[in-house]
DNA sequence: GGGAATCAGGACCTCTCCGGTCCTGTTTTC
DNA sequence: GAAAACAGGACCGGAGAGGTCCTGATTCCC
């Protein structure tokens, strides 16, 4: 259904959360339980952002993470495309894609605007975008409703 | 890695391959002899654009399917709302959501943005540009590089 | 009116890959 | 040298995509 991965959006929340104290340097444990999310999987995506060039690691006892650039130069673009791979909604995604289809595609070469679009649309936002404070809005507290195709059930189990 | 779904890949190139004739009307397995997809999944697809409005269909020895509307006037948004259900990277996807997560998200109402920027993408586009035989140089996407923060509303759901 | 061709609407199966856990290093600090 | 942290894997279960097939219902033509 065109849906981001879980990885991804956990972290785009990560790193959010880093950015609002971009100076800080803090470890896995600590990010798992200010985010609320699963330590091993934390663990997993900050070890996937080191690699990616998103984040500075720091071995040792006083060891940790860090943004690698400030949040103004991150770009939702770049850490969309270092957790899932390149931007694209088809598999056509250059013109040298070799799509066994395409010969006989009438579609062929058609797609790379959207692509181009939803690329633009995210390298068009900064991770310090992301990070800015929401304004307060009282209608959020609706805790209840889930919608019909969230089902993982997490972080509330206790 | 934010792809659709093949059902979705295919139903357009059959979408597409009707826009080609609006007038015609095709059954399912010339449909797939012209189009070189696997007969089950095009007449399994079929069936979800007629339930959906895309496409109309007759029953009997003459039977057939055809486009319900001109070409033009099918935006791929439909399509691929048809296809996929509601146009969203995300579980977020509108301020009701009611995500579990949604007290503590750092994110909170940020990817808004960028599903609307994609539903726009998809919006602008329509059947009959999709269908047209490939030339030179289409028209630049006007979707992206907008003011980060400019986000019109989008006039495209029916 | 009967048979053939076609669409309608499921059930069903297989297999990939996401989401998640865990284990064994290596590095750094104290 | 011990403890704390990151590095880099292997590993597993389940959901959902991709695909097939079967049984009706409808329409056309002889």
């Amino acid at each position: 259904m065109i849906r981001i991965t879980k990885q991804t959006d956990y972290g785009i929340v990560l790193l959010t959360h880093l950015a609002a104290a971009p100076e800080r340097q803090v470890n896995a444990p600590e990010l798992a339980g200010e985010t609320h999310l699963p330590l091993p999987m934390v663990s997993k995506i900050l070890k996937v952002l080191v690699r990616e060039g998103l984040l500075d690691s720091h071995r040792g006892v006083k060891g940790g993470y860090s943004l690698s650039r400030s949040p103004e130069e991150i770009s939702m673009a770049e850490v969309v495309a270092a957790l899932e791979g390149p931007i694209a909604i088809t598999e056509c995604i250059d013109d040298q894609s070799g799509c066994s289809h395409e010969p006989l595609c009438p579609v062929r070469g058609r797609w790379h605007r959207i692509n181009a679009a939803l690329r633009e649309a995210l390298a068009g936002i900064s991770l310090a975008e992301m990070a800015e404070t929401p304004r307060p809005e009282p209608k959020l507290v609706t805790l209840g409703r889930r919608p019909a195709l969230a089902v993982a059930p997490l972080g509330q189990e206790h």
